[in-house]
DNA sequence: CGGGCTGTTGACTGACATCAATTATCGTGG
DNA sequence: CCACGATAATTGATGTCAGTCAACAGCCCG
């Protein structure tokens, strides 16, 4: 491992954190600031980024690719919490305690990460209260979501959860969207079966609510109609 | 209202303050500056602190009491998100955006909160790292059982979803606890109706696992046999 | 062009929701 | 302090939805 970067351009690093939703508003030279403290990574498709049980000091942000962060049962079942796209970090937890991970991540696609200390974070959020605002923003949105999945998996039946889940990524709009991850992920994400997924997606098909474009797009048509079944 | 509070004790603003975690390892005098952006506020029992849908720039701490925070469906059904105990807040995202409220809190029981308004607490963690760094960790945390309640959420069988609830605040330990909500409040929270959670605990009681002592209390007996029927 | 993985469809079964009635517990006022 | 009423919690009987197992279809990748 090379104990000093100096001589290097930084161009990897720079693209990394204009991906960035959480350091995008700083200014260049507190970028290159940034820069300096960030280790990129690459991650093949299928490869484990990190494993449950293992201690982590990281925070890790997606510049290219998707990574899948899941729960592993003794029985083999897992639970996917959430789906990193570009832009999205996980490893937060790692910056208070010597936590270990309660969970896996594992690459989807091949792409790009970039890593930063605990340490480094740390004074970053010190000395670059912008990075502490938007770090905290960042974490209020995500737990926002994840209380959202909270609350939709309290339901009992599925077809009400995944109009659920369709309303709020569609913004109840008409829109034709990608879904963030493969049917059977969404399955797992939703609690339930990819079996019944598929039964309650054609179910809404053929009430003319939505319409199913190739394998990851699905085509809202009737978002009042979705609104009906949905909570709230 | 008024508009000065200079000779204010600020007694109950820094009773406040110190009682809650995200100000514990701050100096004296930089507690004093938060107190004097600090407004405590009375909440009676059965008391409604903020409806859905209203306007808030406000972040809530719960001083002395209990404050339940609800969604409410179309039909009346209530959905339990969380159970404020001293120390806890709420509010978090309305420092970033005017977002509406999308719950409701309620007090359970008679206590005091305090408040921060947005702009004041924007101040705060620009001007004071620790709280930033404080307020992140308080976040992180709070991610956690989020993702911790949706993982469980999404197991579909009612047993393993009550003995995992049972494990995560017994902390493994073979004690006797107070539930921190109503029995029916519970069961929405985990996912089932009273009626299953009912029959669960009565299947965990002959099994000798558990006992049920009046209302509120359940006394663990077996944390290992509860640690076998829950996830992981 | 072929293989494997993802997604779909079907039949069956079991667990939980639902509806209804009873019992226990707590808070309250006499 | 006890009796009462209201609410919470339990118990029972029944129906239904989603999980399971199994086989098949379709898309993507090599």
């Amino acid at each position: 491992m090379a104990h000093t970067q100096h001589q290097h351009s930084l161009t990897r690093e720079l693209a990394c954190i204009n991906q960035v939703p959480i350091f995008q508003h700083l200014s260049d030279e507190q970028k290159v600031s940034v820069a300096q403290v960030t280790r990129p990574v690459h991650a093949a498709k299928g490869e484990t980024v990190f494993a449950m049980g293992e201690v982590s000091q990281t925070l890790y942000i997606v510049n290219t690719g998707q990574v899948r962060l899941y729960h592993l049962a003794a029985d083999g079942h897992e639970q996917v919490l959430r789906v990193l796209n570009p832009g999205d970090f996980v490893g937060e937890t790692a910056l208070f305690t010597d936590e270990i991970h309660s969970s896996f991540a594992a690459a989807t696609q091949t792409g790009e990460l970039c890593t930063i200390s605990r340490s480094a974070l740390t004074a970053l959020v010190k000395t670059l209260p912008p990075v502490a605002l938007a770090l905290l923003q960042a974490l209020a949105d995500r737990l926002k979501t994840a209380e959202r999945q909270a609350t939709l998996l309290a339901i009992p039946d599925a077809l009400p959860r995944l109009a659920g889940y369709l309303q709020a990524i569609s913004g109840r709009q008409a829109i034709t969207l990608t879904l963030p991850m493969s049917k059977q992920d969404l399955a797992a994400y939703l609690g339930m079966t990819p079996e019944s997924l598929s039964r309650k997606l054609r179910q809404l098909a053929k009430a003319g609510i939505i319409e199913t474009v190739g394998r990851r797009q699905i085509g809202i048509i009737a978002p009042e109609k979705l609104a009906e079944l949905a909570p709230e």
